[in-house]
RNA sequence: GCCGGGGUAGCUCAGCGGGUAGAGCGCCGGGCUGUUAACCCGGUGGUCGGGGGUUCAAAUCCCCUCCCCGGCGCCA
């Protein structure tokens, strides 16, 4: 009986275009999908009326032209409204998407007008009419309502248009509502899901290393503290060490993991908290480290372009850039070439000064696809970099900078995998072994050569977004200070 | 931590050679037969971040204090 109300509140044929359950009861998934409808008409049949019931269409199957004349029902939250003489115009929003649904006073009955002439601003709304293409719409297809029930209505939202980013970050859990956000957030997830297919697919063991830890990974970056059983233990900055640690069972593994820097950072490229996608690799030396990063950024950027085209265009991203990446070799220089580059500019810079955000934009000037920087000079990189053999001054760590101005999206290098050495870089840089003992161990058991390297997920999203500020790359940021909401 | 900027209506801001506050938006009411951040008319709205001082009089001048923003360093 109900089910049957279901499929004819649908309207459309069976085999509806958005083939999600509709046609065949027989599914597990929509067995499941029946089911829970009866329980929640069971509870709330007298609140809701009968539209909640319906199979809702996808607002962006609408807009692609898929649901055409016929009758269709769409829940979502009002995006805007306007009542223009005897008619109302209720844009409804559904995962990013909009759609204008005109109720006619002199066609729709008493009570759906009252509800149109009562709703507000993000009211969550379930609307049932016939789907018509019309050029005044915006987005070229309105719907002609017909029904309109308010499940939620809204309070005052605060959220108008014209607000300060202050106040619409201490709003942050209702501006996450908007459209902009909510594209960001789709590009994040489909560069997430790329990034896990390519180590899927080439044999890479995805891991689970801690968050908490004891010992910081490198001296300089400031720890967040917190009491752990009576002691101190640490938010972990990186999973690097462990990842060193799993090579040995594993070979090739990586992870996504929050990392925490309480550096006071002011700057458009930091977070407190921040989603780090590492790699670590036994029998991997530098360059093929560089490989694999080039392989997997050119990975992602093709399964953006695909699956987030219409994100990417909604939000103003010239595609053009993120193109020639897929396209091109990403060069690599020299620190060397780098400081060489940037003094023929005239930029004030000598060989072995670290590269600031002015040089590093600078230099990105220069590209026109990511590119890499290597052979670092030692004192500017970490103890844990294995020394270039031609040259003891260098490290073997490589950097990838985005064009564009957005700099350093991955930080990698070939690890030192000598005892010895590595006890020594660990005393010169004013560490104290203990806390590295077990770090220590792996080059004494078996050591092998390997490779690693860190992505800061935000700072890929940002460039591949065209996005003037990391904290619009994460849905709640933590930034200097910032932890509400 | 350093350099720079700022706290005035629900929001965005103006007012700062001292005379106890204004605009736009929002909100509320009304009008409008297709709106696109609609528009038009009317109404509503503030212990001017906090404390102290100078003065007949302080949003405005002085001192202290709190908070916030942009950037740098650090890095992903």
């Amino acid at each position: 009986m109900r089910i049957r109300r279901i499929r004819a509140a649908q309207g459309a044929p069976k085999s509806s275009a958005s083939g999600s359950g509709t046609a065949t009861l027989l599914t597990a998934a929509s067995y499941t999908r029946v089911r829970f409808r009866f329980i929640v008409v069971a509870v709330s049949i007298k609140r809701l009326g009968r539209l909640y019931m319906d199979r809702p269409v996808p607002i962006a199957e609408i807009i692609e032209g898929r649901h055409s004349g016929r009758t269709v029902t769409v829940r979502g939250w009002v995006h805007r409204k306007r009542i223009v003489g005897g008619k109302a115009f209720i844009l409804v929003r559904q995962e990013g998407e909009v759609l204008q649904c005109v109720y006619d006073k002199a066609e729709v009955g008493q009570r759906v007008w009252e509800e149109a002439e009562k709703v507000t601003l993000e009211s969550s709304v379930v609307v049932r009419g016939t789907v018509r293409e019309d050029p005044r719409a915006p987005g070229g297809y309105e719907l002609r309502g017909e029904d309109l029930e308010i499940v939620g209505l809204s309070a005052d939202f605060p959220i108008k248009g014209g607000e300060s980013i202050e106040y619409l970050l201490d709003h942050r859990h209702l501006w996450l509502r908007s459209r902009r956000l909510t594209w960001v957030m789709k590009v994040k997830h489909s560069v997430m899901q790329a990034a896990r297919r390519y180590f899927i697919d080439n044999g890479w063991w995805e891991v689970t290393p801690p968050i908490l830890t004891g010992s910081a990974v490198e001296g300089g970056a400031t720890l967040f503290e917190l009491k752990y059983f009576g002691s101190k233990a640490y938010l972990s900055q990186s999973a690097q060490l462990y990842l060193e640690v799993l090579i040995y069972p594993l070979e090739k593994v990586w992870a996504v993991t929050p990392s925490f820097r309480a550096e006071k950072s002011r700057t458009r490229r930091h977070l407190a908290e921040y989603w780090h996608l590492e790699a670590e690799a036994a029998w991997m030396d530098m360059w093929d480290m560089m490989r694999i990063v080039e392989e997997l950024v050119k990975h992602v950027l093709e399964r953006v372009l695909e699956e987030r085209r219409r994100e990417l265009e909604n939000l103003g991203r010239s595609l053009e850039p993120l193109k020639r990446a897929v396209e091109e070799r990403f060069p690599a220089i020299r620190y060397d070439e780098a400081i060489e580059i940037l003094q023929k500019k005239g930029v004030e810079i000598e060989w072995g000064d670290d590269m600031g955000a002015d040089e590093e934009r600078e230099l990105t000037k220069e590209f026109e696809t990511p590119f890499f920087v290597t052979h670092f000079p030692k004192q500017i990189k970490a103890f844990y970099m294995k020394l270039d053999p031609e040259d003891s001054r260098l490290a073997l760590g490589f950097d990838l900078l985005a064009p564009e101005g957005y700099g350093e999206i991955v930080g990698g290098s070939q690890r030192e995998d000598d005892y010895d050495t590595l006890l020594s870089r660990i005393l010169e840089e004013g560490l104290d072994p203990e806390d590295y003992d077990w770090y220590l161990d792996l080059r004494k058991y078996g050591t092998v050569p390997h490779s690693g390297f860190g992505l800061g997920l935000e700072r890929l999203v940002m460039w591949i977004a065209g996005l003037d500020h990391i904290r619009d790359a994460t849905p709640m940021p933590r930034y200097r200070g910032r932890i509400k909401p």
